[in-house]
DNA sequence: AATGAATGAGTCTTCATTCAT
DNA sequence: GATGAATGAAGACTCATTCAT
């Protein structure tokens, strides 16, 4: 286990310092700022949710998109934390004697800390092509750690022959994207539709291992 | 062979009625939306780097969000315009002998015109879940008309026995999923990479039809 | 008799330069003029409603003010016409024995041109307080020539001995007031009543010379 | 004695909540819309003259029109108020004997009134005619309330054998139109001319009463 | 720490007017 | 004469931010 997963709440209970009113501040800008984007969210809108005082929100955040941070950063490094930290080897060691488990283990985790964190999760998609040092935080997070991470552990699974022969990459992409395009579909453009989480994340690990050929 | 391809070309081409000025809104619009948001984008700086006044704007465009339409609007049509015509009959009785032709030359066609549009793509993508209408145009056309055509082709090839039995929405998720996330790592979140696209896409299509495991 | 006694109709019998198109947007001037007030009606508005494009109004008219002035101006000269050309003399002489005649013959008059031209009117009383140059018009028309020429009236008939001896000024504002308060309570603020003109116009002059006490 | 009699002070003193900025913006919004019109006044020109920023305008009135009303609404209120409370009965059965008595009285109460708030009442009849809710308001109160309790005092004269026997309505016109009258050309119209106030009254009220005709 | 009145630059939009066709 | 695209100044209104209390 690592943590109530519940980004928000963790933060909160983190840091004592956060007044009764700044928690209803960063609850209000969530709340806003997934439902009609950064941009279209006015501080005075976000204060009147919060039931605060307009000035109240300057007094913590300098400003507008210091509060957006606030929110994005920790949301940014938790979802990549498991990714870096030396659980990896763990992963890779001992724990999983396949692939398969490995995704099995990892998309569960992450599926779930996504899930519970669906309005953050949202912000940081919509917002991240619109704010450069959100751009960097990614690119140099994702893009380089996270990658690197995951290339070694396609490498090592490669060595063991479990898995095809092409790039890491190219593997990782395709898995990822397979994650993350269930991940939206099922909670951001469908969430209406009755899924069967369970069976539908089975069906995603077996496409991605075994594909959609008739003959495996 | 379905048109230029270039949506911005043949919007400009299909309708005379379009002044040299509108022209210049429209491209002017296209690239500040696609860049820095639709909200986050003024009037004013459309009109600015149009090269126009800024009441030019509003003389053919009754709103802000009347612009946004018209831009967005010919693209999701003309997106979805291959699945839903009847070219998807002859698709799937003579074209291809395999789901993997019929992949490849779907595949090959929206990637080369979403290449071509990325600007507008990217905007379609970025507004979406902000605009109301453009989510109902969205969910109606992708989510009935396309995903039901689609579903018919999934169908076709599991009775072929060419495709595993799993429900068709789940194969056509991954599927997309796949592609989109390929299109958007290549070309919003890497862009600068050095891509060998056709190689990538191969092994895109590889990766869908036999998975990753390795005794494929 | 004295003409048509419709101003609109008037104005474009004398003037056969007017186009079809100018009278149009005449029309739709008064009509909208009248209805949200001159400030709150835009050109365009009356291009449209009067089917002429945009640019045809200002080919007649210089200015949007211009157009009012040119609406407005026939009204105050036809309005004041009767009192400052010599038939009033006429009217002294030999007509009206009482000046309870020449009441009700002036009342019948101006409230048929009045009733017949309310629109006009309407126009013309929003506007004055508001258009320095309509209120020198009126100022010079009405407060000199109309109450010198009235004056004149006055004192003949007080010197016959058939009206109060009070200052003519006085004598003519209660009437004016009588006369101006029906017609703008009569059309403008209560016109959906169900009115009888003829008693109402009736007890009006009875109650001008007579006064309300019940010892009359 | 019903109150300071000047509207303004008056909603000046009675709200301690309002801001000096506030009170500014209202003298200024009075001044400019009696001045201009309401169409024709812009809220950049209010603040200007109250010494403000424009936004100041929009955190107390959440529009013009909002304004607007705020200046309008106590206006009407307060001019109909003696109408409508029970004072009217006992103007009726103790103070007054004669019907001449009561409208001195009346009309004395109602010029001071009007005449210390000259600007509110130019503002009040330009824009009823343009303003729907204003409208509404007005017919709602004065052509219900008032005229109905008016024409029961008129009744109670005529039993009283002291008014002329004419329908109430006609009678209330009558005297309305020459109180009103006399307040537009003084004050509106003709203000620079001398005036002699206390006798001009007299003599109205003269005129109301026994008419203009010499035999009275 | 919290407030909320005040700000003024900025937003979208409208408008009267011009002018090339 | 008539058009309607084009203009840019001005309009009402919003916003992030400041600051005295």
């Amino acid at each position: 286990m690592n943590g109530p997963d519940n980004l928000i709440e963790e933060i909160f209970e983190q840091s004592d310092e956060l007044t009764e009113k700044q928690k209803k501040i960063i609850l209000a800008a969530i709340q806003a700022f997934a439902e009609k984007g950064y941009a279209s969210t006015s501080t005075s809108e976000i204060a009147r949710n919060a039931g605060v005082a307009e000035g109240t929100i300057f007094r913590h955040y300098k400003t507008k998109k210091d509060l957006l941070y606030s929110i994005i950063e920790p949301m940014v490094k938790k979802f990549i934390a498991p990714f870096v930290i030396k659980d990896m080897e763990k992963v890779l060691n001992e724990k999983h004697a396949t692939f398969e488990d490995f995704l099995r283990a990892m998309i569960e985790n992450r599926i779930k800390f996504l899930s519970k964190n669906m309005l953050l999760f949202k912000i940081l998609i919509q917002e991240i092509p619109f704010q450069p040092e959100l751009k960097g935080l990614f690119k140099e997070h994702i893009g380089t750690k996270v990658i690197a991470r995951f290339s070694q552990v396609v490498e090592h699974y490669q060595e063991k022959g479990q898995l095809i022969d092409l790039p890491p990459f190219s593997i990782i992409r395709l898995t990822a994207s397979a994650i993350f395009g269930y991940i939206i579909v099922r909670n951001l453009l469908l969430p209406e539709l009755d899924w069967d989480d369970k069976a539908e994340i089975d069906r995603t690990i077996q496409m991605i291992m075994h594909g959609i050929s008739a003959e495996t």
